[in-house]
DNA sequence: CCCTGATTCGC
DNA sequence: GCGAATCAGG
């Protein structure tokens, strides 16, 4: 049985903090579900990160049957005095300005170079980049990473064409280069 | 349909 | 404490 040492959970810990999902960091530890990894993750009681889905707790208990039981919990204080916490999503750092063409010399792509993003994803990226599928403009879906590589105005120019993540435009390491946590851009201190 | 995280609750 | 089942949303 796989269960939760100290060092399982730092690399949880690590690979929440760094906005994995808790699928990748299921799979990396082995051995566990990615509901294991989210339970987990609530009962350390790090379950911030902006969730862009869910945050509708209560309000909802008719759905179908629940099945299993739902005795229904008589006293619900519904009141906790939460001063209510500005969540502004996450931070768009480096939007791929994929216009018509780079006017010279200047390549200009999302690739964020001086930017400050997570050591991390950028290597995610460079890495990324050698198995990206590398597509033209014309074979973009819903589906391909629409991450441009490369100059426009040369034939070294393509989409990176990989799955894209979950209703994002990008893959999983493009979005975590375009997208920044904000917990990652916070205190990192230097 | 794919994915995401959140929640519930039997174990 | 754990995590499968379930739910809700993109």
């Amino acid at each position: 049985m796989m269960s939760w040492t100290d060092e399982r959970v730092e690399v949880l810990k690590k690979m929440w903090g760094e906005g994995q999902s808790a699928s990748v960091i299921a799979k990396e530890l082995g051995g566990v579900t990615r509901n294991a990894v989210i339970g987990k993750v609530h009962r350390l009681g790090l379950s911030n990160r902006v969730t862009s889905t869910t945050a509708k707790p209560a309000a909802k208990e008719k759905a179908k049957t629940q099945a299993k039981a739902k005795p229904a919990a008589p006293t619900t204080p519904a009141a906790p005095p939460q001063p209510a916490a500005p969540a502004p999503e996450t931070m768009r750092v480096t939007p791929p300005a994929v216009r018509k063409i780079i006017p010279a010399g200047q390549p200009l792509p999302p690739q964020p170079s001086a930017n400050e993003i997570s050591p991390e994803a950028l290597a995610k990226v460079s890495e990324v980049e050698k198995i990206a599928k590398k597509i033209s403009l014309m074979e973009l879906t819903e589906k391909t990473c629409k991450w441009p590589v490369g100059d426009p105005a040369t034939e070294d120019f393509w989409f990176c064409g990989l799955a894209v993540k979950a209703g994002k435009p990008y893959c999983e390491a493009h979005v975590g280069v375009a997208f920044q946590p904000m917990s990652s851009r916070r205190d990192r201190r230097r």
